[in-house]
DNA sequence: TCTGGGGTCCTAGGACCC
DNA sequence: TCTGGGGTCCTAGGACCC
């Protein structure tokens, strides 16, 4: 009944600290990490000494003392990524990218033109090693689930075949946590009941499954220990959300509200570049002790103006912070857009809020934002982020950046 | 192992409608 | 008028993934 194997999984090993040591030949075969605050990746022989993603810094060159840390530098992960997705794309069109460093193929047209699934997967990393100069590795096998444990089972720089009818034994013994979708807590979940092999979760009753994790969420695990999730490979639709956040005290309110507005135009205007405006603003604060709360809002109509996504999201969060941690230290702050759709050129003005729609005034204020927010996207286009920066922005610009702030994109 | 930023999906309960 | 079932939308929180 199976059929057979034409699922690929690929993916990039060590991703970013690959692309360092590709373009610094004299860190070949050192321990080297990328990142700053926190490792982002790390090549094998610096996970030899327990240094991998996402450790802090400090903990990282405590474990490797000769650990060499380098900065990232994402317009060339971004560059070696689109020269990867366009080699896999000329062996077939279906592709589905799944992160920046990994994708699922599925090569059952493909075999006519390139020979069979094996012989694609190993030309798949031959080009991508003359080409681009980074390993890969690629899990084949009937299904994707599986075909993305091979891939893992394949790390580094390696190749394994899953053929169709050889399922379950190459499953059994493999530890639960390879499952996609269990984590540490269902590991620990399931340890508590003895069971530590996918071989042993197989092996209980769907409905066990399904009591412990929950009916839906429990009876998917299950299909996937059994290797009967035949979910097709499928190009990607567009994002359900687009959001922001960042770590650093924002106890105090100004420096709340300077985060919050830095935020709301990150996530402005990267709508804007997508063309989509979302209906619903959540917010997330983390507390000094790692929990974290949430408030959302569904507004009448999208939006993707920076002024209005502020304002709403100051509400939030101040709102969520009397009633809930007025005397807590606020560690993190977020705000997302979801309920995207997908906005014409020359959107109308939207409300934020009934009363205030009505008036003149506020017509005219949600104009202006909007005029505001094309003028500050152009300048930007043409002479680069950096070369825009709201007024309230300012001062905490010309302060020093924290390194994880100079981090990101 | 307490640490970044960007996401997805699921659960549970409440409000509300018929 | 306190009593059923079903559906939808929304909110808040949590687990997980890269």
């Amino acid at each position: 009944m199976s059929s057979a194997a034409t699922i690929l999984h690929a993916d990039l090993d060590a991703f970013y600290a690959a692309v360092e040591v590709r373009d610094r030949p004299e860190l070949r075969g050192l321990p080297v990490a990328v990142g700053g605050g926190v490792v982002l990746s790390a090549t094998y022989e610096a996970r030899r000494f327990g240094v991998s993603a996402p450790i802090g810094g400090a903990e990282a060159r405590r474990r490797c003392p000769d650990l060499v840390v380098v900065p990232p530098r994402f317009e060339s992960y971004v560059a070696a990524s689109r020269q990867v997705m366009d080699i896999l794309d000329s062996f077939t069109p279906k592709v589905e990218p799944i992160s920046i460093d990994e994708a699922f193929l599925d090569v059952a047209g493909s075999v006519h033109l390139f020979g069979p699934p094996e012989a694609i997967a190993r030309r798949i990393r031959e080009r991508v090693m003359a080409e681009v100069g980074l390993p890969i590795s690629i899990g084949v096998a009937t299904t994707k689930h599986l075909a993305k444990i091979a891939s893992r089972v394949a790390k580094p720089d390696g190749l394994v075949v899953v053929p169709a009818g050889e399922e379950d034994v190459f499953l059994a013994p493999l530890p639960v946590d390879m499952v996609w979708g269990i984590g540490p807590v269902g590991e620990e979940r399931l340890a508590r009941y003895g069971i530590h092999t996918i071989g042993e979760l197989r092996a209980l009753p769907e409905s066990t499954v399904a009591a412990w994790f929950g009916r839906h969420w429990g009876t998917h695990l299950w299909r996937r220990a059994n290797n009967d999730d035949r979910r097709a490979v499928e190009s990607p639709g567009r994002a359900g959300s687009v959001g922001a956040q960042s770590a650093g005290d924002a106890t105090a309110v100004d420096r709340r509200h300077t985060t919050l507005l830095a935020l709301a135009d990150r996530v402005g205007s990267r709508m804007r570049r997508k063309a989509v405006a979302g209906r619903r603003v959540t917010v997330r604060v983390r507390l000094d002790d790692m929990t974290s709360l949430s408030r959302a809002r569904v507004l009448p109509g999208p939006i993707a103006e920076t002024t209005p996504l502020f304002m709403t999201a100051v509400e939030l969060v101040d709102g969520l912070i009397t009633e809930r941690a007025a005397a807590r230290r606020i560690t993190l702050v977020g705000i997302s857009m979801s309920m995207l759709e997908e906005t014409p050129h020359l959107q109308l003005v939207l409300p934020l809020t009934g009363d205030e729609s009505e008036t003149v005034a506020g017509s005219r204020r949600h104009l202006r934002a909007r005029d505001l927010d094309a003028a500050i996207d152009r300048a930007r286009e043409r002479f680069g982020r950096p070369a825009v920066v709201r007024g309230s922005l300012l001062r905490d610009t010309l302060e020093e950046r924290s390194p994880t702030e100079a981090m990101e994109e």
